[in-house]
DNA sequence: TGCCGGGATTTTGCATACCAAAACCTGTAT
DNA sequence: ATACAGGTTTTGGTATGCAAAATCCCGGCA
């Protein structure tokens, strides 16, 4: 055989027919579909760790969250797992889920492959940014600069999450998009702490770089977002609950 | 109160206790435990895809894929899921897993997403190589250069990924190396068929990367891993197959 | 007191069975 | 050909059972 047959049984050429209708396939916008149970169980969990009412350290029992959850073991182990590859949880064999406790070390770790990640994308998006696209930059960053005001602590970090996505999403690499999504979604859990002290120099460093992104001076971008995010790895050592040396 | 209160039964402090003896923690090698089913079933299907057995776009019936493999369909399942998130197959709800179609465009973003994950783990691995990795660094790169006068193809991406490897451990970031861990083994899908046009230039930028991380020069070391790995990235888009423009 | 050991208990990991809803396929009538 | 209707397949989830492993408990021993 020049093609190694398939151990499955045969169900046509490629399976079930592929996608394929007289409509075009762009911004197809299917049916409302409610979500898999097992993806709500995750956003579920993936709340509950970040907002501290699950410590890290603690034992995660599938039976007790099933049931506190009204679904059955099955969506939550499924989760469970999930939320492991995402670092959220660690699973050891035959003793379950636990809660992950990120060492300092390893947060410095995460915050720098951060900063290699987001330094890259800052240099793609300012090569695409629109002028719509600046605009955008700059309501986001009003939104920033208007919590940072309020001293809303909360929403400085949604807004620094929110502009820091977008970058993301201008650099037209949707594999470098999803690695940063979620990377800066567990940096989002150290940051907090932080985000106060870091809020007003950060978000001169945002402006810094929209200029640059607006100007198309890739390398000005890059630049100043490499500077941006080490810096705010500086902070997350010198933050108050740091360890003694 | 001010600790909210864990919804789920009180288990103690932190759950059950943690790990705590009188021998020392450190390479405490555990007993011989066999692999979770939903592992081996994730490797097995892993190899599947990778050696083509499993096609690009191929329906993969949980099912059929249990009996085939002797298991039940929870592990299948489970690991089905977890092979989506690493990209290797799409979970299209209520229809189930198909085996990735690899976009040509996915690939660029890969091997660019790639080049900058390893150009970071190059110039760290310089600063911290001590002379035994560099003597093992030689040796992994005379596997590749006998892989390369053999013609051995498979021996040669094996030991191209050996080697990038060994140097992504020596950066001592394990965050950066497991994310370096999971877009190289999605690259090694598409590289396959350039292995060997590229095999000469390649083991001859290896040498040279070798001798600026055993002069511990981290900024030769970065410009060679980048040079390196953008060659590889246009020698993707020139293989044979490459679409015609 | 502090440590050790063995049995009871808990929890995971997997198997099996079952079901509703959704998607698919097929054959027929238009 | 196209559209429709009905039967089939497949997923996603529930419920239950069980063996193995890990933990916990408690009593005996130094």
């Amino acid at each position: 055989m020049s093609q190694p047959a398939s151990p499955l049984p045969d169900r046509g050429p490629t399976g079930r027919r592929t996608a394929k209708g007289s409509l075009s396939s762009t911004a197809g916008k299917r049916v409302e579909r409610p979500a898999p149970l097992r993806q709500v169980v995750y956003e579920a969990l993936a709340e509950l760790i970040i907002n501290r009412t699950l410590e890290p350290g603690q034992h995660l029992v599938e039976a007790d969250l099933a049931e506190y959850l009204g679904v059955s073991r099955q969506p939550v182990r499924e989760a469970l797992q999930r939320l492991q590859s995402e670092g959220w949880v660690d699973l050891r064999p035959a003793q379950g889920a636990f809660v992950h406790l990120p060492t300092d070390e390893e947060a410095d770790q995460l915050l720098s492959v951060r900063s290699v990640l987001e330094t890259h994308s800052a240099k793609l998006a300012a090569g695409r940014a629109t002028a719509d696209d600046v605009k955008r930059l700059w309501e986001l960053q009003n939104t920033g600069v208007k919590a940072l005001a309020d001293e809303d602590t909360e929403g400085l970090v949604t807004a620094n999450a929110a502009l820091h996505a977008f970058i993301t999403q201008l650099s037209g690499n949707a594999v470098l998009a999803e690695l940063i999504g979620l990377v800066d979604r567990r940096v989002r859990w150290y940051y907090t702490p932080i985000a106060r002290p870091r809020g007003h120099d950060a978000w001169n460093e945002h402006d810094e770089l929209i200029h640059a992104i607006s100007d198309k001076d890739a390398e000005a971008a890059e630049q100043i977002m490499s500077r941006h995010t080490e810096k705010t790895r500086q902070a997350y050592h010198e933050r108050p609950d740091a360890p003694r040396p």
